[in-house]
DNA sequence: TCGTAGACTTCCGCTGAGTGGAAGGAGCGC
DNA sequence: GCGCTCCTTCCACTCAGCGGAAGTCTACGA
């Protein structure tokens, strides 16, 4: 009776892929046992494809034996066009705003309902924040996310305002006041945030064009709005301006 | 006589991952019959396996039907611990780097015979170069590899010795010249290139320290060496100095 | 307009690759 | 020593995966 109950629906690359899933940010070193609860597989059926995938590289081992993404895992995952496109071509641009501003700079695109930062730049003197590369944050409490979702489709618009979780006691959670903003961020061509997403931070972001699409958000994050916002709104803008010019110069063979 | 003449040796597993590696930085985007070439498999399968792997977000699909790497997959490469820790500790460092050089910056680690490139910072006014991020070259021709190869084990050296393949005019290709500059690498803390990779660039390098171990490097490209090497070379260590202090401090739950 | 070539997609019967329960270590704390 | 937890190996059953063949779509040249 020894057998078989493979559970409906998985495939062998599903299982693979729920493997691999499986690591986040909080959790980048797992256990076996872990990992096979995680995936939903039993343990030794995962045991079977942890070292398969281990042995091609994809996977690693920490001397104590506990899982980790692998470097060819690594590798392949840059390849993935649009946040790497986007990296490479803004990267001298975020550089020279960073050293003009000394304050952590943002590069986020839209992923569903949340914002997906591509890039992140901070000083040794810049605000503390939370997001790292990779991670994700919702669009309503940060200024890279209002100005996405200032673009964004009007499905995704009301989605979002459907459920506007607080972070902080300043996170907006009425969605009249959030519409009437996104209508000032299109008109005005900048977000604001002040303490939403993390106290004592405020930030201001600007759109990144691709013709007429709205491709990438571009923020930084200050301690204070005051005292200079218009010239930081003025460094963004020529920014993203740069950016986008260059973007479009740059769909090299595609069709 | 329909039927199934699998190859030996290949699991499922090893297709998912045969797909998945088949790209590279020169594929940023293939085709159904170019991808079950490259991985080995016939069109049926790889065209099965591909769309699980896309329905997954593991892959995704351009208008035009080509396949290319999705941003699941770059989510969990993300998560890979020396890449990720590193580029995330030096990250500061870097810019301040940057900005005093304005020079393009490298942070490599060694990765086999080869210099894997960890991160890059580059300017608008910086010497091109043929790194990104994710890219391997010669261990013997840039800077960064050769500090790692100075401090390499032994029989990587002899490995590399053995095929020293030119790059440019004036890539080494003597073994001899090869151990004498890496014992004049360990002596003085830092490696130079003087057109030794592309033609126009210079290079100088030094290594990054985690207690008594070399775990990365770090390099500059100028366009020459001669105004003030010196200069560049103690602005190196500095930062390399603060990156491998920050290391050992930040080696957080790794047992 | 039609014919041809090439690439993509769907179908389906055979079979061996994948499955997971069970059992055998290994390490640890009490 | 004893029990607990986690990792690893084994193995017989069976269904998931395989790929040849056939059908579809698109591009291009006559």
């Amino acid at each position: 009776m020894a057998g078989n109950t493979s559970p409906p629906g998985a495939t062998v690359t599903s299982r693979t892929v729920a493997l691999l899933t499986a690591f986040d940010e909080q959790h980048r070193r797992l256990t076996l046992t872990e990992l096979a609860r995680r995936a939903g597989l039993a343990v030794p059926t995962a045991h079977r494809l942890l070292r398969e995938l281990t042995s091609l590289g994809a996977l690693a081992r920490t001397p104590s034996g506990e899982y980790v993404v692998g470097r060819r895992l690594w590798d392949v995952g840059l390849l993935a066009p649009t946040p790497t496109d986007l990296r490479e071509v803004a990267s001298p641009f975020l550089h020279d705003l960073y050293a003009a501003t000394l304050a952590t700079v943002h590069l986020a695109v839209r992923d569903g309902t949340r914002v997906l930062y591509v890039e992140r730049l901070a000083g040794r003197r810049s605000v503390p924040v939370v997001s790292t590369v990779g991670s994700r944050l919702p669009l309503h409490a940060t200024g890279v996310g209002k100005v996405l979702l200032a673009h964004a489709p009007a499905d995704v618009q009301a989605e979002v305002a459907g459920s506007l979780t607080p972070v902080t006691v300043h996170t907006i959670t009425q969605p009249g006041l959030l519409r009437s903003q996104l209508q000032a961020v299109v008109a005005d061509g900048y977000a604001t945030t002040v303490e939403e997403m993390t106290l004592g931070a405020c930030s201001v972001a600007v759109p990144v064009h691709r013709d007429a699409d709205v491709v990438a958000a571009l923020g930084i994050v200050v301690r204070s709005l005051r005292r200079d916002k218009q010239r930081l709104v003025s460094a963004l803008k020529v920014a993203a301006h740069g950016i986008g010019r260059s973007l479009g110069a740059g769909d090299r063979r595609s069709r």
